[in-house]
DNA sequence: TAGATTGTTAATCGATTAACAATC
DNA sequence: TAGATTGTTAATCGATTAACAATC
């Protein structure tokens, strides 16, 4: 964990206040230099990714320094050093289990989805309420009666819970879910939830997301 | 770079140049007003709707009047006309068809998603390449063989197509949809689409959205 | 009218870009 | 070493918030 730097005058050790702007742009990062890994790229300088990727290379290296210096004057960064360590940073080296809340369409979507796995994300379990979907399996995942949800997450290291479940179910769900211990909701339902401060909430909307693209169509 | 658009020379007639910042925030207010339409609530105020919404009212108002002044002074906002004005603005009131390229999980949960629907967007066909999902229906909406692609769009009026298939297909099946007359791309390939800037792109990285949540897990 | 609340300008804040000394 | 490129500070730019005159 990089040390260091300032601020932390209470409990936070690990790094300062980070702008969501920059988190988001870290993933991008990463799947980047990922790439450039298979690639057989041994080492790039700031300039050159920051051609590839559409971004300024002042912008990249400021993003950097917000968890430390990974790179040398003169050389640049050395790929498979600095990708391993954006995943350290991003928490992929942890084992990141999820259950997925709602076993429709949606859900079982993700639970088919590879890209989850070869990035360290395990979905471990589905929940429906629904007796048709209950006991059947996606990509190997058992979907469960939403009742063994209490076992289920005490028997399971489990902090992230999607919810692909109707809009009038999640909010909920959700208190639920943070009862049980749950730290982070991936919320699929196009309705805000107001949960505890300390619960981590990401939303995927996809409606609104449409939407952007409705507007730019129909003004530029 | 980021950024398109010097200014207005030639053929941009209605708004100035909204920040991409100011778009989204604007199917988050959509939702909003519709949501109180429908509980019944015919006035409000920038300060009331801002306590409801967690943003300024500073904030709201000055999204607003990037397109007009949609309020009166004293009394504030009618919500059925600012719900309506703001699906105008939004271009929900234009037929917006879908394609969907992949009808895979994740196509065929797009399909099946109601919300769509509701606000004015039609997938009106699926494309696939395997013959086990070609000729099925999803909702009610066939899906195709991709080979016709040409012949569909040429019949159709349709400038939006989701990418929802494996990465390494999406860059090529983008550029033979922009050929075709495809105006705007929703991607949800974990890849970086490389399109005319006169594309419209918004891209759905469901990895990278997991990967936020991962990041702030383990680092707050 | 008086009170309320907008539309809009001005002030602040934060994020991005530029620049360059440090250094490999 | 000399050249290259980082890490980091300073300058710029843009977005958010505050304030208030206009006005319903």
């Amino acid at each position: 964990m990089p040390d260091n730097n300032h601020g932390n005058h209470s409990d936070r050790i690990n790094v300062k206040n980070i702008s969501p702007a920059v988190i988001k742009r870290l993933p991008r990062y990463y799947r980047y230099l990922g790439d450039l890994l298979r690639n057989g790229v041994v080492r790039i300088s700031s300039n050159e990714l920051s051609n590839r990727m559409n971004v300024t290379a002042s912008q990249f290296r400021q993003d950097l320094n917000n968890f430390g210096g990974f790179g040398q004057q003169g050389y640049g960064y050395n790929v498979e050093f600095l990708y391993h360590e954006m995943g350290r940073i991003l928490g992929l080296e942890e084992k990141n289990n999820i259950i997925i809340i709602g076993a429709g369409n949606l859900g079982q979507a993700l639970a088919n989805n590879q890209e989850f796995d070869s990035n360290g994300f395990s979905i471990i379990g589905l929940f429906d309420v629904n007796p048709r979907l209950i006991g059947m399996t996606v990509r190997g995942v058992e979907v469960y009666d939403i009742d063994m949800l209490e076992s289920f997450i005490r028997d399971h290291e489990v902090k992230i819970a999607a919810l692909t479940l109707p809009k009038t179910k999640a909010p909920q769900v959700a208190e639920r879910l943070v009862e049980l211990g749950i730290r982070a909701i991936w919320n699929f339902a196009p309705v805000d939830l107001n949960l505890p401060e300390d619960i981590m909430i990401e939303n995927v909307h996809l409606t609104d997301s449409i939407m952007t693209l409705s507007y730019r169509i129909h003004n530029q």
